[in-house]
DNA sequence: CTATTGATGTTCT
DNA sequence: GAACATCAATAGA
């Protein structure tokens, strides 16, 4: 992935991540589950302007929008300019499986060690010193989908303002989603 | 299987 | 103070 991927309209962002592979420092797996966020948004982090938090949603596309959430999770995102960025929640794991199960110290199965948010960042390693950094570059690596996934929309997980708008994108199919397809699927 | 609740700290009003 | 782009554990059907 270059940059000029990430610096088109926010919705196509979060439809084209559908299907690729994400690693950090080469741990990581295939993204099954994105939602869309821009600045015109009741419910996004951007929606009242730049502040010390959505620093990096007003920062050039393509770099990591990392924070914190209800005190004890972090939550990833990639800026798309201008406002915008795409949550990344969910992650169908691939690449070293036994690193991620190590810091998750679960035994749940390994589909469901990056199916949320919360736990993609644990599974990952990702923290607050993430924030603000470049995506096309180490420890980042990105991995083309070779076929096109048949994807699903629908309403976006926990928010309360906006809650309507279908803004949230999954693998149909996935045992990897946060929370079960929505009904309504969209091509 | 669904529903409820506690944990925990930063941001925003 | 209240809200919060969450998760794990528990209780009940």
């Amino acid at each position: 992935m270059n940059r000029a991927f990430f610096a088109r309209d926010v919705v196509t962002v979060a439809r084209a991540l559908i299907g690729v592979t994400l690693t950090v420092s080469g741990v990581g797996g295939t993204i099954v589950e994105t939602e869309a966020y821009d600045a015109t948004d009741p419910a996004s982090h951007s929606f009242s302007g730049p502040s010390a938090r959505n620093a990096a949603m007003f920062g050039p596309a393509g770099t990591a929008y990392v924070y914190r959430i209800y005190g004890l999770h972090h939550c990833l995102n990639v800026t798309c300019g201008e406002g915008a960025a795409v949550l990344i929640r969910a992650l169908a794991p691939t690449d070293s499986i036994a690193v991620m199960r190590m810091r998750r110290a679960t035994s749940q199965p390994d589909a469901l060690l990056c199916a949320g948010p919360g736990r993609l960042c644990k599974a990952l390693g990702i923290d607050l010193a993430f924030d603000a950094t470049p995506l096309d570059a180490p420890p980042f690596a990105w991995r083309n989908r070779h076929t096109e996934p048949l994807i699903a929309a629908g309403p976006r997980i926990g928010i309360t303002r906006a809650a309507e708008v279908p803004w949230r994108f999954v693998l149909q199919g996935s045992p990897s989603l946060s929370r079960r397809a929505p009904p309504a699927s969209r091509a």
